[in-house]
Order: structure tokens, then sequence, then C-alpha cells
DNA sequence: CCAAAAGTGTTATGTGTACACCCATGA
DNA sequence: TCATGGGTGTACACATAACACTTTTGG
């Protein structure tokens, strides 16, 4: 009996999937908790929520617990959360009755995972087409990918399927990439998310006629090695794209 | 201290918001519970979810226990059901730390429900412009719009809203039609959701373009009253909608 | 014959797509 | 001056929106 949960009652935990862009993949953070015999699973950043003790501790809240565990991977506290579901199934945990509601958070580029080994605790960029594979694209998933605890391979599959179907109609994509940045930057967030190339002209137009998508800066970005330099941007007000940004042949 | 919970633990309780449309009005199901003295509040069918008592009963699961509250309204058992979103904030339920999942459910017409004040129980359908107030269309709900118990108000508006938006990219308006229905029906269930009337041709001819959305039974219904008599159909297999029905100006 | 609802046809307008072409920079 | 990537122009295919018109029923 390795679970710290108690039989007979449920335990609410969240699992936070954190998607960024590394080297144009799509990838996500897993951490591993050496201590525990079955730490040799890779699981989603997150734990217990807490209850509060009485009346006058009312509990924490699940979108703090979210950003929690968030900061606890050493990437970031801040960036775009949002729920994305709750997975309740009985048998899901072995050891206890856990309902975890699972939440979905965006990055810019390249944080690093703290605790690189230290502490017992181990945290990782994955590119997710590792390990989820996709329709004709991949064998088999990659063949060093980690086995994920409990449901947690479903719950970045959901978390993945979440994102590239936001980018059609929200400006989520903005949350990938750092600000000031460029419409090629932008761009290439929806080339590794749907694993598609984007008519560079097109997506130009797109993205400047959809009111509040971007706000230009009024700078250029200094240029590397050939080719004009691009004009910079940063994230618009807008909450949603009218009409959609959408990805072909679905 | 009413309430059933325990001071120090979570209850996990599931709450589906059920939609219908009654008389061409999109309608929720509100039930109340006459018994306790909180109970001039309305509020959504649900309750607690099961946890299980030892590892031998692993306990409910969560859709389950949302069917469980469907069927116990008495309107069904059946129909689309999915979920919706986890409300967990520490201050929801004064009485107990709660965390409920809410679902989303849609049946076709005129379901009556069970126990209309016998068993303590009372339950009814409510036109959900009297609960939630459109932008510029409603003075602030109707004069005799219940007060809801704890955060169902907001649960209410975000299942009224996600049923509106689903419209748009998927087959689900087809779920609040009997078999077989209309064209006629299925345009009632759009115009009534986005409040706004759709033009009959384009309207048939949009959802007779997207594969799968509906089928041709190969009879007419019976004419009523003048007019020609409009052609059957029943749900196609489509689980998404290319292109998407836009509801326009949003 | 008239009203009403279903269904078809037609056209203007807009949007997506493909691709030719020009611009600005480093080497 | 060439390669490279950013940015503009444009023509065609296709989707949407508006509405005239035909069909089929009941009164």
């Amino acid at each position: 009996m390795t679970g710290s949960g108690s039989a007979g009652g449920t335990v609410v935990t969240v699992d936070v999937v954190l998607l960024t862009l590394r080297a144009g993949r799509l990838s996500v953070l897993l951490t591993r908790d050496d201590d525990r015999v079955r730490g040799s699973d890779w699981r989603l950043p997150g734990g217990p929520v807490r209850p509060g003790e009485d009346l006058e501790d009312p509990g924490e809240d699940l979108e703090d617990t979210a950003r929690a565990a968030l900061e606890a991977t050493g990437v970031a506290a801040a960036g775009h959360l949002e729920q994305l579901r709750t997975y309740g199934h009985p048998g899901r945990d072995p050891d206890r009755r856990a309902v975890s509601v699972a939440y979905l958070a965006l990055l810019p580029n390249l944080p690093r995972p703290r605790g690189d080994g230290r502490d017992g605790v181990a945290a990782r960029w994955w590119p997710v087409e590792d390990l989820i594979p996709r329709p004709g694209n991949d064998p088999a998933g990659s063949p060093d990918a980690p086995a994920l605890a409990l449901d947690h391979d479903e719950i970045v599959g959901d978390g993945v399927e979440r994102a590239r179907a936001k980018l059609e109609y929200s400006p989520l994509a903005a949350a990938f990439v750092d600000e000031p940045f460029t419409l090629a930057d932008l761009r290439r967030v929806y080339e590794a998310a749907w694993g598609a190339p984007l008519d560079p002209p097109n997506f130009r137009r797109k993205v400047l006629s959809t009111a509040g998508f971007v706000v230009p800066v009024g700078a250029r970005a200094a240029p590397r090695g050939g080719g004009r330099p691009a004009e910079l941007y940063r994230r618009g007000e807008a909450t949603a794209l009218h009409p959609p940004l959408l990805r072909r042949t679905v």
C-alpha cells in the first residue's frame, strides 16, 4: 500500500498539461519522483488540492493549485492557464479514489525546468509527437517514449488536442511566443502544432485582418544572416478570432 | 450546520445542465428540495459521487452519476451528455468544501418532469432567457426569475454558452429534436438558441451539403394547416461540421 | 384562388488559396 | 549580385447572403 489516500474517501488532485515550443516542436513538461517505487513512471506536474481544515480555512482554489504546481516546476508562474477536463474514473488510480481536475498551460519558448535530478525530482520536456502518435505520421511513438503514470497519457492527448483546436478560433498562439514577436514566429507555432506548413503571405493577411490579434510595436527585428528584417508585434486584446483560422483537410 | 459534508474533507458532486426546447424557447430543468430550509432556492439536478468503500468497491463513475441524476428527474436516461466544467472555488458552498463536476445534457422536446410537488421534490423547466440576461435583449431577467443555489447560475450560463457555441461546429442541434424531424425543426433549434432568424433556403443547403449531418428518411411529414409537407430526416453519423455553420455578427 | 410553408435557382459579395513578384538584408 | 526571408499584388475557386421564384398542401 504505497498510496497516501484514505480508502472510503475521495482525493481531489490537479494535473497540469504544460505545453511550450522547443526547437520547433510542441513539447509537454513531465516530472518524475525518484523516491517512490512507482516513480519510474513519468507524470504530469500536479498534486492534491488542499481541502481546508474547517470553516475558517476554506481550502485552496483549483486554479491556485494548478498555478502552484506550475511554479514548482521552476519554469514559470505566469502564462495562459485554463481548465481542461476532469478525470474521475473509479479505476484510474489503483491506490485510491482520485478525481483529477486537469489544467492546460501554455508558455513561451525555452524555460528550463528546475531540479534536473536534484531534490529527488526530475523534470524534462518531451515532444508530444513522441508521446502521442499522429495519424499516419509516426510509427508508434518514439522508441524511448516514457510510460506515463495513471491516465496521464490520455490527459496529455486531450490537452494537445484542445490546444490544436483553440489555435483555430482564439488568439492563443500568441501565448507560445515571447514579446515582441514576428509574424513568422507566430506562424511557426501553428506549423508546429498542426504539423503542416502555412502560406506566409496568406497567414500574414489573416492575422493582420483580425482586429486585436496582434498589435504592431513599430520596430523591426534584428536580421539574422540574410533576409529582410521582420516587423515586431505584441499580443492584442482579442479573445476570439472572427473568422477563425482554419486548418485545412480536417 | 445543515450540510451533510464533513469538515476537513472534500465532497465531489455532479450537477447537470439539462437543456431542451419547449415552445420554441431554450429551457433548463431546475429542481427544488422542499424539505430543507435552504430549499427555497432552485438548483440543478445532481448530487454527490459515491466514492467507494474500499478497494473492492471502486465507487461510481462521474458520468454514471450524471446520468443517474438525469434519470432521477424522470425526463430521460438517454440523450447527449458531455462534461462541461468543474467548479471548485473554496467558498462556493458555505457548508462544506464541495467540488462539482458539471455536465451538459441535451434532450428532444417536451419531456415532463417527474415529481411536480410529490416526494418533497419539485422540478420544472425554465426558459434560459429568463435566467441569464442576454446582451441588449432582456431588461434584467424575468421578474419571477428564481434565485439559484450556490453558483448554479454561473453553471447554467456556461452550459448555455457551450451549447450555443457547439451548434456552430457540431451536429448537436439534432440532439434537440425527436426523430424523424424536418429541416424546419432543426432550423428552429438554431433560431431559439441564437435568438435570430435564419434564411430557410440557405440553411437547407448548408445542412444537406454537410456529409453525415442528417440522413433523409424518404418520407414526408403530415401537413398541418397549409403549406407543403416537409421531408423527414434522422441524425447522421457526423461528429463535426466542416465547414461550420457560423452565427453572424458575433 | 389564396395563404402558407417547403424547396430550387440566381446573383452579388466576400473569403480562402495559390503563386508571381518586389523589398531589405548578409555574405 | 546572389541567397534568404519578409512583405505586397492578384486571379481564381468557392462559400455565404439575399431574395425571386416554383411546388404542394389546406382552406
